[in-house]
DNA sequence: TTCATGGTTCGACGCTAATCGAACCATTGC
DNA sequence: GCAATGGTTCGATTAGCGTCGAACCATGAA
């Protein structure tokens, strides 16, 4: 048998509840430590370790060695995008019962997906460069329109300032909360540094949510031009 | 610990191979027999039956009973969009060895996913529409435009022969293969009836290939304005 | 009714893998 | 060089689960 693509094997690879701790402990798309991710996943440094490297072989995570730190991080944005999709599905299967979310109506407002901006101001942000025209899909291929970049630029995002790799410069990511797209790739990841920078919002610590201050919400409406 | 969405349960219902190739099998949204998703698996029948009663219990897949046949079918679009999504990491991951997939450009070319077209000419089909103006994207949702309405009216599709259902209407859908979008929804399952209908294309049975005759992907490619 | 077919339940076997204690290796700081 | 810290490797234990044979239940046809 054995079909094409073994997708059972990282279904497995994330079916532990200590691997898929560790994984969404990742998700936002930082480098952590094999011991932050042990206690992430309530478990001892030796089975995280035997974890990681089983993650490792399977290309679900990356390794980098800096010193006595080892740190790892997603093994790539389809990773992230596949346990969004996870997400997506145990929402909707638990959400029957306990309905819309037991906790956490912030992380649904705005919180981190891998390195970029979801939940209801990612997908607000999606929908009003849209409509604007600054994103703009051609032959399928999402991009950034000649004004568009004018428009960006206004928050300091630049064509030149984007590394030269073979990231896609703009994707769309499903949001598993909002069940639509908010933007991912390139700009999307410089677009929410820009929003740091510009202290508009800052991370929550060891969660996903990303705190918008009164004024930088105001502030990022303004420049989506949406109303309220 | 025991985290929000238990993500971990639903991808180890997913991580083993027997449940993963019974899902796979229904990815084309066929309700399959349990007799049938056995011999699929390469597992005996109670086997099988005791897969599928963990699959239940997750809502992973669906059943319908008709007389002495049980009929099993995926659990909802959110499920095949997840396992779609995983497709895409091991297609990345043994990629890197195997390259462009061993097997099977025809289930590149075109093949069924859940209930509507995906591959090539299922991308095609997307972008030629979205060009053409007669899907549109307002405020994130995806619709068909007035315009749209007509052109779609050509080859049979009517808003009146939709189903009315909580379904979206139009949905757009990763494909793993072209890593680009396609079209889903009632809108996307009508055209695909249509096509079948007007024997453009057949399935190519037990796999997920659609098999297009040369004057069906003519007639398609006319139809979408597309050339060659 | 009786038989055949499709599915499920029960029980037992065997194997994998998750877990942790202890020892071992590497890097940093004194 | 020596301790301290962060990680990995090794070994042993344990539990869970996938598997199938056999029995049981339901439906449909003769």
């Amino acid at each position: 048998m054995k079909d094409g693509p073994d997708i059972s094997r990282i279904a497995a690879l994330i079916g532990d509840p200590a691997r898929s701790n560790m994984l969404l402990a990742m998700l936002d798309g930082r480098a952590l430590t094999a011991g932050e991710l042990a206690s992430q996943a309530g478990i001892t440094k030796q089975t995280a370790s035997s974890h990681l490297a089983r993650l490792l072989d399977g290309a679900l995570v990356a390794r980098e060695v800096q010193g006595r730190h080892h740190y790892y991080r997603l093994g790539g944005a389809d990773v992230a995008q596949a346990l969004e999709a996870l997400l997506g599905v145990s929402e909707g299967r638990t959400g029957t019962r306990t309905r819309t979310g037991p906790r956490d109506p912030a992380l649904r407002k705005a919180r981190i997906c891998y390195d970029h901006l979801a939940g209801e101001l990612g997908v607000l942000s999606y929908d009003r460069l849209m409509e604007d025209g600054v994103l703009v899909r051609r032959s399928g291929v999402l991009g950034v329109s000649k004004a568009g970049w004018a428009r960006l630029g206004e928050i300091g995002v630049t064509e030149d300032g984007l590394a030269r790799s073979r990231r896609p410069v703009c994707k769309d990511c499903l949001d598993w909360s909002m069940r639509r797209h908010h933007l991912a790739g390139q700009v999307g990841a410089a677009l929410l540094v820009r929003m740091f920078e510009r202290k508009w919002a800052k991370r929550v610590a060891g969660t996903r949510v990303i705190q918008f201050t009164p004024s930088g919400e105001a502030a990022l409406r303004t420049w989506l031009r949406a109303p309220t």
